[in-house]
DNA sequence: ATACATAATGGACGCACGTCCATTAGTGAC
DNA sequence: GTCACTAATGGACGTGCGTCCATTATGTAT
């Protein structure tokens, strides 16, 4: 058996690195120009590769769209992934990690942002995109979800499942509205600010613990 | 002097109808099938006029595309302003209809969401696009912000300033986080929830209202 | 009636797009 | 060193785009 196929930067045929030079130039681009003139030109040319690649790897420029927020995906919720392994267990903390990091800037900044809403506003008519971009699903909803469940529990709360779906539902709801704010305000948007008024919601739905 | 400019239906000569009917027919396909498949052959085709229409009455296909976003703000402001001329000065009621009005299904449908994602994801590499997609800016925010200055001075809230401010930032992101997950999960997503977490928001921080 | 102004037409044009493939170059096996 | 295999190249191709303009149709003023 060969050595591992992983791609040294020495050699020249390296497809998973050229497939990933592909995808980053890419969401640069759609970050830069956004998705209309993204075009297999620029990107073979921001990649520094022939113009065959995209049609080798991908199969087509849509598969290397779909390819691109797919990563772009992936590597959003490794990051939130890892912050939540280093948190404690405390479900308080657990929540306001949680924003934290969503509201930080390695998630939330200008080029992340715009491929966000550039995904989200292309998303409609391509089922394949929209499975991506849902909020209402995956690690960080749960992980809220399930840090809300514990409080009402200590709460003895009347309600406690509408109480839960509020604040879980609530929260991210005010994240994707940061998120839209950051970037029609970028230079006065703050992160403190968002924080809090995120905090203050919850304050009113868990009173003794907020 | 001839007879008033507006285009009587019977006409063939109607500039004013037909360069509405560009904009509607922009406006439809953009929520059918996105900005980057809307291209003038579609358009016109929609519109039911010649080729040549776009160019004579708008410019270009760009000019037509901001006379169209252009078009849909000013419709959804129009709808905004006439709810707010029926209702009563209460400032908690006046919050509460701007809530509900933008939740409702004159504002808040699949087309319109899809219209305003679809902006969105263009309008950052385009100026012309961004300075009609401001949240912070219109009249909803002007409004919400004096009936919040209003409840804020009854209350003699100490650091009533930032209260205002987290109230109204609050609810504007709220909302827009509200029209996100409609477009994500549309047939799931219920107005009624959206009212009551938002009003759960606001209720947090001034308890003596709402 | 006639002339004038302009709304509207639709085909032609050049350009840039995404796709594809015949060819070349690089890599590991024998 | 040779072979076999696959990564990578880059130019050619056809398509469909947006723009434009010579022409026609329509309504208005004289």
């Amino acid at each position: 058996m060969a050595q591992a196929k992983t791609d040294d930067t020495s050699s020249k045929r390296a497809p998973e690195r050229h497939k990933r030079g592909l995808i980053d130039a890419t969401l640069d681009l759609i970050s830069e120009i956004g998705i209309p003139d993204t075009t297999v030109s620029l990107i073979i040319e921001r990649a520094g590769v022939s113009r065959g690649m995209i049609h080798l790897h991908f199969g087509s420029k849509d598969k290397l769209l779909i390819a691109a927020i797919r990563a772009f995906c992936e590597d959003y919720d490794a990051v939130l992934e890892r912050v939540l392994e280093d948190v404690e267990q405390n479900p308080v903390e657990r929540v306001m990690a949680l924003i934290r990091a969503d509201l930080g800037e390695a998630l939330l900044n200008e080029r992340s942002a715009r491929i966000w809403h550039a995904f989200r506003g292309v998303a409609n008519p391509s089922p394949d995109l929209k499975r991506y971009c849902g909020t209402r699903d995956g690690r960080a909803r749960d992980v809220m979800k399930d840090a809300f469940v514990t409080l009402a529990r200590q709460d003895h709360a009347q309600d406690g499942d509408m109480l839960v779906r509020d604040a879980t539902f609530g929260t991210l709801a005010l994240l994707e509205g940061m998120y839209v704010d950051y970037l029609s305000n970028t230079q006065s948007f703050s992160r403190r600010d968002a924080e809090r008024i995120i905090r203050r919601f919850i304050a009113g739905l868990f009173p003794d613990h907020f």
